[in-house]
DNA sequence: TTTCGAACATGAACAATGTTCACTATGGAC
DNA sequence: GTCCATAGTGAACATTGTTCATGTTCGAAA
């Protein structure tokens, strides 16, 4: 095994590790000595191969938003465009959304709870990765003909994906009484039908 | 001044100085040597008032908590029910929440940064805080006799609110590229009204 | 094979921080 | 004034992220 082999299989057990205990305990409850143990290696070693934990989250959240693109992605889009078709599309893409995060509850909410200490920025393609997401929204949008100038409609597509979310995010809270998820997916239904209606009405 | 009295105001000086540390540098700088500091007390005087860290902040939320439930009962309610009359009651709603969003971002992002250690309930009242806030939108939905069955409505007025709360968390979000105030009142207000209208036509 | 240097890994040590507790100070009742 | 319950103190402890002097390992050159 070569010298950065060595190195990119060490990198490699400590993001398992590390994303293990986020996934099962959340992001609190990531102790570098703890990743040390599960990664069978020193507590120094973390740090040769991720500057401080805050990169190592950022590592986690990479991976989790690649995983969350791909189920997106994964996703048929239709092939006619017609109101009843293509919000039907958002519906099913809302649920798939939601499906994965209830599916993995902590690595989701890390992806949003992490903030970075004042000043340092986020990487650059974390950035674009969320743009995705976006973008997951604005097809169907474009589809439809609603909103026909691309900057307002780029706009308007962060906006529903903002509101899907606080939905999400919300509606899995455990502080309130826990909404079982079928509730949830359908009050999500609700929603985006409603608010396809009334914009294709505008 | 008698001795619970002066436990009393010991217990505001360290709400205050707790208060304005995370109004002014956000949860994570929340340090208990500097608010024992600040509120001009001893470290271990912190301890006398509330039983940790936790609690204070606690604490703080349900005054945040407060202010917003005044500023949004301080806003009149319309006398005549047409779509276009509660809509706009709904859409100043919206404003009047994201304007205190806004103005106390960070007071009040740690409404919802905050995690309990698990296991640990929310207090009753805390509890019931919240409810009050989707009661301020399920009242113009019984005004327009969207949704009569009052369970659905009341699932419904929390699932507006946590859409409205998803825009305006992402909204100000400083990760991405800031969205002006400005134009994201102007996106609450197009998917507010594009929701009642699609609820409304069902 | 042996030797050597650079890369790698280690974990004791440090700093920051929440929390406790043995001790001190204080205020009011008598 | 004396006394004691209550309040307040801050040194000490536990936990945690991070660093760094030191030890270890690997691959190639001799």
């Amino acid at each position: 095994m070569g010298l950065s082999e060595r190195k990119a299989a060490l990198r490699e057990a400590v993001l398992n590790a590390a994303e293990a205990i986020v996934a099962s305990h959340g992001l609190g409850a990531l102790k570098a000595r703890d990743v040390a143990q599960k990664a069978g290696c020193s507590l120094g070693a973390i740090y040769t191969v991720f500057t401080d934990l805050d990169m190592l989250i950022l590592a986690i959240n990479a991976r989790t938003l690649h995983r969350l693109e791909q189920e997106l992605a994964a996703h048929p889009e239709p092939d006619t465009a017609t109101l009843n078709v293509v919000t039907g599309n958002l519906v099913a893409l809302s649920g798939v959304y939601l499906d994965f995060a209830a599916a993995n509850r902590l690595l989701w909410r890390a992806l949003f709870e992490h903030r970075l200490a004042e000043g340092r920025a986020l990487p650059q393609d974390q950035n674009e990765r969320r743009n995705t997401l976006f973008n997951f929204i604005e097809r169907p949008l474009t589809k439809l003909g609603i909103e026909p100038d691309p900057d307002a409609r780029a706009l308007l597509a962060r906006s529903l994906f903002s509101a899907l979310h606080g939905m999400i995010l919300l509606g899995l809270e455990e502080k309130l009484v826990k909404m079982p998820i079928e509730t949830l997916k359908n009050q999500i239904g609700i929603v985006v039908i409603a608010m396809l209606r009334g914009l294709a009405a505008r």
